[in-house]
DNA sequence: AACATCTATCGTAATATTACGATGGATTAA
DNA sequence: TTAATCCATCGTAATATTACGATAGATGTT
């Protein structure tokens, strides 16, 4: 107990949930936000910006890249983050058709 | 440790987090389909659906209801769940304007 | 009243998440 | 080379999540 079972859903669902939970955070809400805010990815002044030590803004870039939510590039000796416009767009479309798929008829509760 | 920092952020990011985290499971999408597909309201019939325990959607149901996304009326010896439309459209509006504030003019990385 | 049905809650075990200090690797500057 | 800067990763403690059996409460049926 205590694992989510993956086996009984669709890999939609999966997919749709593993990257839904990656934004689900406030701390990496605010780290998008402030990627695509700034535009011109940030990097270490996520951690000035936010009031979270660098091991943890670190760590939360990390599961925004293994969404594929993000990417990053060596900028010197810094690392410059930004949105991954292909996953971006896809997850946008995708959550868009589920609240889509709500006709408000309410003819129920 | 091991708790959210939710002072450090604004109120908004974290209700956004909070609700994004209720759907951020494959069984709360699941549900959500479900009952969005059958529009009138499915209760038990959910247990017969996706493959959990009776106890798990109920743990489920419990944490969308939290989130309010959805509601639940007593319906003879069942209980109804639909979608809350206020909230369900509030969150539609913030999830589209996260992903409406990226341009996609790629300068960078 | 007695019974059946449906669902919420309790208790619990396994696992995941969150946050941070400390450390190490990579790159630039002196 | 040496020092400085930036970031990823390791290790760890505190807490949260996930799933389920067992049980209890509420409603409907006989």
């Amino acid at each position: 107990m205590g694992v989510t079972k993956t086996d009984i859903f669709t890999n939609q669902q999966n997919k749709l949930a593993m990257q839904l939970k990656a934004i689900a955070h406030p701390a990496r809400i605010a780290i998008l936000q402030q990627i695509i805010k700034a535009n011109a990815c940030i990097c270490g002044d996520l951690v000035d910006e936010l009031g979270l030590a660098q091991a943890t803004i670190s760590q939360h870039l990390k599961e925004l890249k293994n969404a594929g939510l993000i990417q990053g590039s060596i900028e010197g000796v810094s690392i410059c983050y930004c949105i991954e416009p292909v996953a971006w767009k896809n997850l946008q479309n995708e959550i868009n058709n589920m609240f889509a798929s709500y006709k408000d008829v309410n003819t129920c509760c």
